[in-house]
RNA sequence: GGUCGCGUAGCUCAGCUGGAUAGAGCAUCUGCCUUCUAAGCAGACGGUCAUAGGUUCGAAUCCUAUCGCGAUCACCA
């Protein structure tokens, strides 16, 4: 913790209650028996699942009431156990250990929850804030000089993930994406293009835009060391013949024209750009994520001007003998931070502070902002929501940088200048002949046409990659191992996936599809831990001031279904002759994979209804 | 050096608001397919939660210090 916090209030979380509410099934007899016999009211109750070694459903905690009821704890304890057993019909029995109240819940009570679980539609999607929000998910925001890669993909899930959650949350999400479309480096690619590419064209190369124009930026770099070599072995210094090679005086002319509007070069540039464009939508087709909106940095970087001159006034902001204008920010336990150059030009938070206020223009009843950016940027956001806020804008609470870690693969980092640097579309296209080697190994569907096989290595692949990915607390760095994600053992994607297949060919396999929940049905310990499973299943509600984590619902997902596997393999769903059993099993398998569907879409998993 | 983040089983990761004997998967070993998906289930093995203090009935979780790893501190983006 630190500054960070201070000034950001995150507007949202994730936060799944703990098992059914046993607070509003227990709070009431608790509070009265607690206010006859105490004198005590107001008092907040903690509940948790039993342990496994014990007897019981659920454990009241009874430590935390002594701080207002001075008694011995296990005296407490039996007492109120001995009130809840007599006086609530939904306790069967109690034990205690120590300052821990045992409470075994009775039949009648798991299936009035079921019935209320049952009755719900879209469940895991119930809103908790009946007022929406319109939020703005800043994702994936590449350069337009090469392809995108492994970091992008982890970007890309993220921020698609937490706009399906909001989404589910009932607010209205704009996807957006800044892209970062001017600069040197697309010069790069365009000098090396005019020079070395003898007119070659995605169409006639058969190469993919953004692949096409990546391979330029590498011959420009590989040309680029050559001519600096040639340099110094004729005796010059290596800072002299970096700065002097002619190649990057060429790319560097070529921005200057771009800046003064060279019909030639924006055409060029406007070519070779779209080119991009055709590449990373097929990219984020195959990866399933798509934008709402696009701000691109060469309309964008030059806004932000009118700011500073406004801070300028208020103050906030001072202007150096030179004429570049800058924060001090050491008040806030930071240093003096530059916003303008000696030149005038604007740098990258000029620019930011631009873009936050250009979106506010563009969507004037916006609630917040959501930036999905690597936390290499830690601190650049730290200062750009501290400007806003000092500016006077309510709003900069409402902005959040959603911060990851890189992703490092067995070999080490990712770097391009050694190729070790994973690309996208490679990977995709591996995870998809992977899933397609496994599932035809596994011969279960032969007789499938080819074309919904293709699709179905697809949302295997895709379900794998996704699920590797995000299952991972986002703050933390990603160690991605080819292997291992493509893994359909254990605690992975596909896993989940086979789970949801399977029962749903169950369901397409039954006849009776009605639900009966009679009073004297007998459930088994397996089929309440289900029930409980699915009532800890996510409700998804909003609180200030914690991070959410897509791989909060991932690994929540990932318990319900080893329980239903487990479930399934104990009971033998079809075979019981109590025909009012064999039916509640059923519409117990129908929720769970309902839930397993709903959750899956919040990571953007598909889920196929065979494997 | 300042700031921020991370450190949990051999490996990859969970661990919610402090709660009982810290959980999964992979790997290794043992069982379980006449039937509806075995891509599964059940079990065994595996831990000084980086280290040292502190806070309290109780700490992987909160606080402090130390060590290790990473990021960041540009008139780059």
């Amino acid at each position: 913790m630190g500054t960070h916090n201070q000034f950001i209030i995150i507007i949202f979380e994730i936060y799944f209650k703990m098992g059914i509410d046993y607070k509003v099934n227990f709070t009431k007899s608790l509070s009265f028996f607690l206010k006859e016999n105490y004198q005590v009211s107001d008092l907040d109750f903690e509940f948790q699942t039993t342990r496994k070694e014990f007897e019981g459903d659920i454990t009241l905690l009874i430590y935390p009431l002594l701080s207002f009821i001075k008694i011995n704890p296990e005296k407490l304890a039996q007492d109120i156990g001995e009130y809840l057993n007599t006086n609530n019909k939904y306790i069967e029995k109690f034990n205690v250990v120590k300052g821990f109240l045992n409470l075994s819940l009775s039949d009648s009570f798991y299936l009035n929850e079921f019935k209320v679980i049952f009755n719900e539609s879209k469940y895991g999607h119930k809103p908790i804030s009946k007022k929406s929000s319109t939020i703005m998910v800043e994702f994936s925001s590449p350069n337009t000089n090469k392809p995108l890669h492994l970091g992008h993909i982890r970007n890309n899930l993220l921020g698609y993930s937490v706009s399906k959650i909001l989404e589910a949350n009932g607010n209205k999400v704009i996807k957006t994406q800044i892209i970062n479309d001017r600069g040197i480096h697309i010069c790069k690619s365009m000098v090396a293009w005019k020079k070395f590419g003898n007119g070659e064209t995605p169409l006639n190369s058969k190469i993919k835009g953004d692949q096409l124009v990546g391979k330029y930026y590498v011959v420009f770099e590989t040309e680029y060391k050559k001519e600096i070599k040639v340099l110094v072995d004729k005796g010059k210094s290596e800072d002299y013949a970096k700065q002097n090679a002619p190649l990057i005086i060429e790319a560097q002319q070529m921005l200057k024209l771009w800046e003064s509007n060279d019909p030639d070069i924006r055409s060029l540039w406007l070519k070779m750009n779209q080119w991009v464009y055709d590449g990373f939508t097929e990219t984020y087709k195959k990866l399933g994520v798509h934008f709402d909106s696009y701000y691109y940095e060469s309309d964008t970087y030059l806004l932000g001007k009118k700011i500073i001159d406004k801070g300028i006034k208020s103050g906030v902001f001072f202007k150096k003998e030179d004429g570049s204008v800058w924060i001090d920010l050491t008040d806030d336990g930071l240093d003096e931070k530059l916003l303008l150059r000696s030149d005038g030009t604007s740098v990258y938070m000029t620019q930011d502070l631009g873009t936050a206020f250009n979106r506010l223009e563009d969507i004037p009843n916006l609630n917040g902002m959501i930036y999905t950016v690597g936390n290499e940027q830690d601190y650049h956001f730290k200062v750009l929501f501290l400007i806003l806020q000092k500016l006077g804008f309510n709003w900069s609470k409402s902005l959040h940088h959603l911060s990851y870690g890189m992703v490092d693969l067995p070999s080490g980092k990712m770097k391009s200048r050694e190729g070790t640097v994973v690309d996208a579309d490679d990977l995709i296209y591996q995870m998809t002949n992977k899933a397609k080697n496994i599932c035809e190994s596994s011969g279960k569907i032969e007789f499938i046409s080819k074309e919904k096989k293709d699709n179905l290595f697809n949302i295997i692949a895709l379900g794998a990659l996704k699920y590797y990915i995000l299952k991972v607390d986002p703050k933390k760095r990603i160690l991605f191992d080819p292997e291992a994600s493509i893994d359909f053992n254990g605690n992975t994607g596909p896993f989940i996936q086979y789970t949801y297949a399977r029962i749903k060919t169950l369901i397409n396999n039954t006849e009776e599809k009605t639900l009966p929940i009679d009073e004297d049905l007998k459930i088994q310990d397996k089929e309440k831990e289900l029930i409980k499973h699915l009532g800890r299943y996510p409700e998804i509600i909003f609180l200030a001031g914690k991070q959410y984590s897509p791989a909060i619902i991932a690994n929540y997902l990932y318990d319900l279904v080893k329980s239903y596997n487990s479930f399934y393999q104990n009971i033998n769903i079809l075979k019981t002759n109590n025909l009012k059993l064999r039916n509640f099993r059923i519409s117990l398998s129908e929720k769970v994979a309902e839930v397993i569907k709903n959750a899956a879409l919040l990571l953007g998993i598909e889920v196929p209804s065979r494997m």
